[in-house]
DNA sequence: TTTAGCACTCGCTTCATTAGAGTGCTAACA
DNA sequence: TGTTAGCACTCTAATGAAGCGAGTGCTAAA
């Protein structure tokens, strides 16, 4: 176990690392106001810290770096309250505070505060798609052989798919078949509706429809979401200010795995439970994220998880300041959100 | 005026350089086999072209590189007969031969392509939506105070705006209106729609709609476009592969740019008559790109210019292989969409 | 247990040196 | 008159030595 002066220490060193960048030394230490023992004392405690492999030196005479462990040593048990200016405060509240009735542009409004806010990379998991409900299927001929079907969910979320629709099909039937569907679908939750339709529409549509076949291949491919959920990313180029990324390759590798998404959308699928959580570096396993930490929080209603709203920044992130507005966006947005749904 | 010789010289150190990057010095152009005078005269046309301004020094005892002006001319005079691959053709050919009925999946694959086979980024300009047809306007109510308002046009190009719907105004209204509004509004392109609804739709409503001014003002609202053209880029992450941008600061400078996107829509609204248009460096009047080239072709569909298609990528860029290849796509694009259209 | 002191290590910067690539100029050549 | 060989010169990039400063580990004394 450590004691309470190599707590103390750990403490400080990763505060001071977090605030500067700069490997701290001993003779630092001793001059904060907080450390009333020498620098040869702090040596000692440090050369235990780095033995118990909570810092380590960059090179054989440098001052200490807090390693992995020491990130996640500091963040479960050293993290200072917490104290966000009023500034930040009220710029968050006043996205909520607008009229904004649309899903998609809160939450992008949400995580673009949040970059702007901490300076780093925030991305946004909306709510999963499969479980918004079914609100109305439309099919909007466009010319002979096309026509667009739209899908609208109780979310108000819209998905389209362009179609074939050949010339031979009568329009009597199409409309005979959009009538089925939305009798039969309307509230049913997005990914049940490709079982829904073998089992309860199939034959209804056999035996009202002459061109079946095409038309359920038709309808199977529209329904066939592109998005499992949506998400969104903001602040992409800030990484670029942080000087860990001075590395062009280590930037490279970074913007690589910022630009393709899917890792994060698997990360971010993976918070299941609620509240921070908090993975720093390899913890993602991620390549080119070893020198990142992923902040993460869900936003729910009713208790039940929507989405997720995560800060990705270096692992030398502001992990006490990142964590409070976190919290507080995910807050926000779920009281926003409990009482749109509420309508329902 | 240049002479041959001078010419063939500025032919040389520019493909070499666009070839390799590094600095065309006398001695390695004069082992070229194009090149049958010494490096003595070589050095001497050298320094004419300098002094002309289409080559420069990187220093004062270096080769030369091309100057702007010295791309330019390349450009405009001395591009090498294009030879694509046979690969590089059937990559292309490839993608419009697939069934895709979706303009901007069409636009998509055009562009990754583009950047895949470039390694540059790819900038696509969509047909602006504003000449898009008007097919059909849909509103379904969401819950107690909200509705989703659908615009489709006839390009199956599909656009939402969740609005408020007070449950004091009858649903019997909202049917109505939308009755009237598909009834008088289809077939108007979008840009006119919000003059059309002033002139010819207002006093109708006002007839038959109780609370007239709400529902107006909220129409209005979901006419108003968020896009007035959709753009689509891909390989924004290629650039970090040019050794030009291994300056952490040029490459800061660019993604900026990129990331922004607003000034590719100014670049590329700007070509406007048909054909392939290069800008090289300060030519596009943008501040992060004066090591950038921008090539841009337009599609279209009878005559008419549909969109624009655009390549960026260091002013050492392969010109003659990216003309081509952009002529390629641009020409495949507008035959397809020549096909699509026609229908209507 | 704590601290002062000291030898030692390493990274960073500066400075000088060198090799190499390339130039401009001059004088000789065809 | 145009072309070329030759040479002095310039500049970059790479290399290495020297000195500085920050920091460490260890020892011995308080």
């Amino acid at each position: 176990m450590l004691t309470d002066r190599q707590l103390l220490i750990l403490k400080i060193i990763v505060d001071d690392f977090i605030r500067f960048g700069q490997p701290v030394g001993s003779r630092t230490l001793s001059k904060k106001e907080q450390i009333t023992f020498s620098s040869a004392t702090i040596r000692n405690e440090m050369a235990d810290l780095e033995e118990l492999g909570f810092i380590e030196k960059t090179h054989i005479s440098s001052g200490r770096v807090p390693s992995q462990k020491g990130y996640r040593y500091y963040v479960d048990h050293l993290l200072p309250p917490v104290q966000l200016t009023q500034k930040d405060v009220q710029a968050i509240q006043s996205i909520f505070h607008e009229q904004i009735y649309e899903l998609e542009k809160l939450i992008e409004k949400s995580a673009q505060i949040l970059s702007d806010l901490t300076n780093y990379t925030t991305v946004v998991l909306g709510p999963s798609v499969k479980e918004h409900k079914l609100k109305t299927i439309q099919i909007v001929p466009l010319n002979a052989e096309t026509a667009v079907a739209i899908i609208v969910t109780d979310t108000g979320y819209v998905e389209k798919h362009v179609v074939t629709l050949p010339s031979s099909i009568p329009p009597s039937d199409v409309e005979k078949m959009v009538n089925i569907l939305n009798e039969r679908l309307t509230g049913v939750p997005l990914e049940d509706l490709t079982d829904k339709i073998q089992t309860e529409v199939a034959h209804v549509l056999r035996e009202h429809i002459q061109s079946y076949d095409h038309m359920l291949r038709m309808i199977s491919y529209s329904l066939d979401l592109n998005a499992p959920a949506q998400m969104f990313l903001s602040g992409k180029m800030n990484m670029l200010r942080q000087p860990e990324f001075s590395d062009i390759d280590k930037l490279r590798a970074l913007l690589n795995v910022i630009e393709q998404e899917k890792e994060f959308y698997r990360l971010l699928r993976k918070h299941k439970q609620q509240g921070i959580q908090v993975k720093i570096g390899t913890e993602n396993d991620v390549e080119g994220m070893e020198n990142c930490s992923l902040i993460t929080a869900t936003y729910s209603v009713d208790g039940e998880k929507l989405g997720t709203i995560a800060v990705l920044g270096p692992t030398r992130m502001e992990y006490s300041r990142v964590i409070s507005l976190l919290n507080l966006v995910a807050t926000d947005l779920s009281k926003v959100l409990s009482v749109w749904y509420q309508k329902d």
